[in-house]
DNA sequence: TTTATTTGTGTCTTTTTTACGCAAATTAAG
DNA sequence: CTTAATTTGCGTAAAAAAGACACAAATAAA
């Protein structure tokens, strides 16, 4: 057999901010094609790499994150999405926390790799527009039956710091109370004795955490939360 | 670059009958490794190939299956799943409906191609039987929020048939009241004014089909069934 | 001190889900 | 031919979940 294609593995990886919302991870491309475009981080797999590590590390050579949540995403190969030869591109979907992603702001090379508001994305190389937007797909949905919020907020948050997360990411108004009767009825969810840090005016708030382990049981049994 | 990593397809294609529950189709292998054991059907994808192409092309040829209903499942890729060389296989998800599970039972050579309960299946070759079970796990998740059922069953069929497959992948009794009234309020099924033809004692039920596009919305759209 | 802003409950209404009983149409048995 | 068993078909009441909505409390800014 002559088979003659290329394997490579690709990750989206989200950050959230409350008040830059959603961003993902992009790194401009050194070498042609599309050589200055930007495109999602990636690369060749190694000979004897499991996919998974081949994704770690490409995200860790290119752009320094190190990533708490990843999960396989879709595999894309249509036969010419690379104008060289065939590449078969694994892609994968990531989360950062927003401690990271900010620290991750502050250290990355800018000229290297940069992190872009979903809402104001650069033209993008290759098919990674449509891989994008499954990418953003998968989160929409993801959030609807999967506690992956947590995964994007910091260990402690204020309640605020969820509702404006979801808020954000279905892109709509969503009440208040009626959102924390559902949240806090999951069980999840614990509130902490310390108050958040003011930023601006109105009552503090309490700092809130999940509990790792019922946590743990949603994730795995699933769950629907219908906003 | 010297990657060297092989890229076929694989197929997990589940059919359906009221008394034989689901199956799936498995292929005996030819040639060595495994040698003898029944394996998912598949195989390698042609160099300017694509996909879904290599996915139907290999069930044309090892099983004779035409395929109505297939999406990609995961991509398998642990560098030692294939003994000889590394393989990565990009499983896919197939269904066929009863009438074609029916006469495929018949035609296809019981030396090369056969379908299985899902409840006895063989010891599988490689990684096959991981492969399987992720694909138990998505058509027992996916009945519960998109109309595959109808992809199983024949054009027209009794409230009963659509009952009973739900019962059995859901592996539960369902309240029938509730259930047809939950399925009728989606609006996509249509009652014909043809009657079942009898199978034992009762009384006849009504034959139903679904309305394609409103189907086709839903599909789109997404629903969600709690049965 | 007052105003604006944000957090934090509670209750009532509406909708959805669940539980459950009985009549109708047929086949099987006697 | 009559009776029993089986399956379909429909409706209603209770329980649970979701949605709408108003106001008090704690802080910063004016």
């Amino acid at each position: 057999m002559n088979q003659n294609i290329k394997v490579a593995v690709d990750a989206i990886v989200f950050g959230y901010h409350k008040t830059e919302g959603v961003s993902l991870i992009l790194v401009k491309r050194k070498y042609s094609p599309f050589k200055g475009s930007w495109a999602i981080p990636g690369g060749f797999v190694l000979n004897e790499e499991d996919l998974e590590s081949a994704v770690r590390r490409e995200l860790r050579e290119e752009t320094g994150v190190e990533i708490n949540f990843l999960e396989q995403l879709y595999t894309f190969g249509k036969p010419n999405r690379d104008p060289r030869e065939r590449v078969l591109s694994i892609s994968y979907f990531g989360l950062v926390n927003s401690q990271t992603f900010q620290e991750l702001k502050a250290a990355t090379d800018a000229e290297q790799a940069q992190w872009f508001s979903i809402k104001s994305l650069p033209q993008l190389a290759f098919d990674h527009q449509e891989i994008v937007n499954v990418a953003i797909t998968r989160i929409r949905a993801k959030i609807k039956y999967q506690p992956i919020g947590f995964e994007l907020l910091d260990p402690k948050f204020s309640f605020s710091d969820l509702e404006i997360l979801y808020s954000t990411l279905l892109d709509r108004k969503i009440d208040r109370r009626n959102f924390k009767k559902k949240i806090m009825g999951l069980g999840f969810l614990e509130e902490l004795n310390e108050k958040a840090p003011s930023n601006g005016a109105g009552r503090p708030g309490s700092l809130f955490q999940f509990n790792v382990d019922k946590y743990r049981r949603y994730e795995k049994n699933g769950f629907h939360i219908e906003i």
